[in-house]
DNA sequence: CTCGGCACCCTGAGGCCTAA
DNA sequence: TTAGGCCTCAGGGTGCCGAG
């Protein structure tokens, strides 16, 4: 009964309790089939992996018919939890962002490991991608679980993606004004979020205020374009579509909801390729890369040069 | 105008009870 | 007997609507 029922760090003894570390689970067959379609999930999403636990709902939901509902959401977790306990999900699959670590002291192992250190930096030395370009550009999301995969695609374009989930914040859209008011070029927005109310006027909560504190800051208020999901992606990719909770008084009612997730990595990433390419002038990024890439070389001969002498 | 209630984002744990 | 559905709690946010 209880070979993992003693937890004797705080004393207590529980006799019954969650099961610790791995272990093995025989799951029902509809639990199992649940399993199976996490997996297509995750097969699906293999390049952009991990992806946090709100992601792989929203895609069940969006392309499985999952019931999107909290109950259902309370099932996966658990569903999530046990299946990689039980090794049937890989633990590097799914991404628990609430983790996090500070302090600690990392130093140096003596002279040699701080020129590799430096030779190190120099290799990765590089000018900002931002380097003249006529306007500035970010990338507002709703859901930090689509931000690796979609930085993986702004980083080529030398744009930042904010997540409008910690948005929501004073202090965040403060910052975020700052940020947009210090700069001397025009800043573009491109946001991605749910096609429903609750995230139309999330958005345009977000936008307000922060325009209204660029303005107050003397900066050039940002151009905010909705990049996804817009009615047009629903019709064109036929998304699924999930009518608008009765209780949810926010902003105009719309017949039809749909998660970001609903559309697949492929299509999420394709749309935000073509609005960069587009709002980006790639010539310039081409150009800072070349510099870059020449200076790279300077630094790292002159890193060699000094390490040679013995300085 | 203020405030309660309902919506949203995010995740995890324990306990009760029932169906297989 | 046991897996797992369902409920409740914990903890930190925000926006909008309608009632008082």
């Amino acid at each position: 009964m209880d070979t993992a029922g003693r937890n004797t760090v705080s004393g207590r003894l529980y006799t019954r309790t969650r099961v610790r570390g791995f272990a093995p689970w025989a799951p029902k067959p509809a639990t199992l089939r649940l399993v199976e379609q996490i997996r297509q999930i995750l097969a699906e999403y293999e390049a952009y992996l991990p992806m946090t636990a709100r992601q792989v709902f929203y895609r069940l939901v969006g392309a499985h018919g999952y019931p999107k509902d909290e109950r259902a959401y309370d099932r996966l977790t658990e569903t999530l939890n046990r299946a990689r306990r039980a090794r049937l999900i890989p633990m590097e699959a799914i991404r628990d962002d609430r983790a996090a670590s500070m302090g600690g002291d990392a130093g140096y192992a003596g002279p040699e490991a701080f020129w590799e250190s430096m030779t190190a930096a120099a290799d990765n030395y590089r000018r900002p991608l931002t380097e003249g370009q006529p306007r500035a550009v970010e990338m507002w999301i709703e859901a930090a679980g689509m931000m690796p995969m979609l930085a993986d695609i702004t980083k080529e374009f030398g744009v930042t993606v904010y997540c409008s989930g910690g948005f929501e914040s004073v202090a965040a859209k403060h910052d975020a004004a700052h940020r947009i008011a210090r700069r001397h070029v025009a800043t573009t927005v491109l946001s991605i979020g749910d096609l429903d109310p609750s995230g139309l006027s999330i958005l345009d909560a977000a936008a307000a205020d922060v325009t209204a504190f660029v303005t107050e800051l003397g900066g050039k208020p940002p151009t905010v374009v909705r990049l996804a999901v817009t009615p047009k992606q629903v019709a064109r990719y036929r998304l699924q579509t999930a009518p608008q909770k009765r209780t949810d008084h926010r902003g105009a009612h719309m017949p039809a909801t749909v998660q970001a997730e609903a559309l697949s990595p492929d299509q999420l990433t394709g749309i935000a390729r073509a609005a960069l390419a587009d709002v980006v002038d790639t010539d310039t990024i081409a150009a800072v890369r070349r510099r870059s890439e020449l200076e790279r070389e300077q630094l790292l001969a002159a890193l060699r040069t000094m390490r040679g002498s013995g300085a």
